[in-house]
DNA sequence: GGCAACATTGACGTTCACGTCAATGTGTTA
DNA sequence: TAACACATTGACGTGAACGTCAATGTTGCC
């Protein structure tokens, strides 16, 4: 009821400006860079995966750069590794954890309280790793597989021409 | 009303006898060693993901190894690569495609045929190892990442470290 | 041949990941 | 400031992948 500029909320004073939020999209634009839908990214934003974006005056989301980037890597996490949106959010969350354990980094002066942040840092890093390694051995198992059937296949090919040729 | 022994309906007069046809073993122990629901088991069956296992006079399923094999690998294609069902079917019924061409292989004298078929069977081989490859790709981007994460973690303690000493 | 244990087929319920629609408010442009 | 495109929040709908329950039939064993 007094909007003139769309300026977003709060980040104003950010204390970083990492000129990531120097260009907000809406919805739409950001739906069709992605290549999600709004429904989803309203969807996302509701169930926790993606941190809620700013807003304008008038309540309309502003997306950053920032929240582009985690969005994709969020449809990577799904489409491609078949990860559910419960394990994204997981992820999303230890991720959130050592954020906010990076911040604190240089307010604590206590270097026993900083060794113990690394440690759960690394907890947390090494979990998703684990995730990781135990896909890509599957994978690389059905690799093998494919590649040795091609390699008969090749064979049986190589030998159809032998015959042919002597006939 | 007049069975006696669990003898499989089909399959008695089997073309070949890998000897995986000998062991027959029912829907709760499969259930059991695949990790799978008796439920899921018959869901399966329903959608065309697994072919449909012999059966006793009186209608008791029966799975041979064979089964068992497919259905630990779809429990893989779904859990450890995210694959849906209907996709898992797909590949399912190019596996299929395969099988009754390798069986044909053996009928059809003409080369030029047995070529085309193998090359059929090298453009599903193909497809297939496509699919794994692209997140094989996503994957090892991942574990890239948090590999290198894991690095600077270390740097980090070992900066502490030594500050401790030095104290 | 009788009984406990396990199987079968419906049929309906549930959770996840959104789609879709309605009622209403906001932003921009003429 | 009027108009029109785009946004918001409910709310209900949907397809996939099963869970669960009921009614009934089968198997193995004494």
């Amino acid at each position: 009821m007094m909007s003139h500029q769309p300026v977003p909320l709060d980040e104003t004073l950010s204390e970083q400006h990492t000129d990531d939020e120097a260009s907000y999209q809406r919805i739409e634009q950001v739906a069709a860079r992605t290549g999600l839908t709004k429904r989803t990214l309203r969807y996302y934003e509701e169930i926790g995966v993606l941190r809620p974006p700013t807003r304008t005056e008038g309540g309309y989301r502003l997306y950053s750069e920032a929240d582009v980037r985690q969005l994709e890597r969020i449809k990577r996490l799904k489409e491609l590794l078949g990860f559910s949106l419960a394990e994204i959010r997981e992820l999303a969350d230890a991720e959130e954890q050592r954020e906010r354990v990076r911040q604190a980094w240089r307010q604590d002066a206590d270097p026993h309280e900083k060794l113990a942040w690394l440690d759960r840092s690394d907890e947390l890093t090494r979990h998703q790793l684990q995730l990781v390694e135990e896909k890509l051995a599957g994978l690389h198992e059905m690799e093998t597989f494919l590649r040795a059937r091609l390699d008969r296949l090749e064979a049986l090919r190589a030998d159809l021409r032998e015959q042919l040729e002597d006939m």
